[in-house]
DNA sequence: TATTGTAACTAACAATCGTTAGTTTTGTGA
DNA sequence: TCACAAAACTAACGATTGTTAGTTACAATA
């Protein structure tokens, strides 16, 4: 489990990512986080986007491998619906700096790493939608416009990294049992 | 309804700042998107500071006058909460780029716009807590954790400047409808 | 026509940016 | 102890950053 340098660089710079944004972040700043020199950097990564596409694809791929392993197995949409929130809550859980760098940094990502994001992001969004109305066909689901539902639950899995932080003592097994209840169930 | 130069300017800049974050968009971006050169900017703003707190600040200072309006008036903490979430997206609807900054670049305010900003925050979240924890004591609203539920809506509604764009041809009061429904009751 | 305020311009500033080249230190295995 | 690789260093580069100073173009008003 020891850390390559490499990676204790991408940690670091998640960290800071987080705190003001890629862009805001220089590499003079990543550098003293690591008590060195901004150029000692350059021994191990190849430059400031590759810091950033470490960071964002591989917890891309997270979501991406994890959603579709949720709808290779069987189950009704309801199921799914909530596996698929709580294997969202625990990637968050796990990954919460890389996860702020994937929701507010994206952007600049270049050439192929930003296809490759916009893919994956757009494949997991449409996974999602698709088990919506598959609930919704089956009566499982009210029969909202499907766009709001998935932009509700969305909005609120994409953020919790924010919130992980003042989560505090409360339990991952216990944020999951609520959160899904919030999501699926409502608060009346 | 004319509006002065340096209205221009901060709407241009909001735009931009949206696109790509306020440390990523330079005072000669903003001024190649009105046609002047960089320098001729300074003659309405006193800088780039000055653009980010004006945005950020007039905004907050809707939320924040809206939510004190409501909680001044009488009402259940059910009726109140769906009010507080109509509001919510009445006003991201008419400043959806100035809410990107809001909620993106706020942290690169510096100096007493900073402490205003957070302060202002601060002061809308402990409201809406308040009329949550109000629903529960009621017993309107499910005794599951008040932060979950908070987080759960908060997110929600903060991230409704995103899908204002893909929100289409779907109306106002539509999506009013139906968000608060969904909010609310959830989605079984 | 002369004046005045607005809003643009050119040119440049010091600071900081990501990055490269070349060199030295440090730790490990033979 | 010696050799080699890993990882740090110093110094500097060209580009870009926000910003300032001083000047010019233009429209409205007197």
């Amino acid at each position: 489990m020891k850390l390559t340098r490499k990676e204790e660089i991408v940690i670091v710079a998640a960290k800071l990512f987080k705190e003001k944004g890629y862009s805001a972040v220089s590499m003079r700043d990543i550098a003293q986080q690591m008590d060195i020199k901004a150029a000692s950097l350059y021994n191990h990564i190849k430059g400031k986007q590759e810091i950033l596409s470490s960071l964002v694809l591989h917890v891309a791929e997270k979501f991406t491998n994890s959603t579709q392993s949720i709808t290779s197995q069987d189950g009704n949409a309801l199921q799914r619906l909530k596996k698929l929130i709580e294997v969202h809550i625990d990637i968050t859980v796990h990954h919460a700096d890389a996860i702020a760098a994937l929701n507010n940094d994206w952007m600049h990502l270049d050439g192929q790493d930003l296809l490759d994001f916009i893919a994956m992001r757009d494949q997991y969004e449409e996974n999602f939608r698709s088990i919506i109305k598959q609930g919704i066909q089956e009566q499982q689901i009210k029969a909202k416009e499907p766009e709001v539902i998935l932009f509700s639950i969305l909005s609120t899995l994409r953020t919790l990294y924010l919130w992980n932080e003042k989560r505090g003592k409360l339990e991952v097994n216990v944020l999951k049992k609520e959160l899904v209840s919030v999501l699926i169930s409502g608060i009346v």
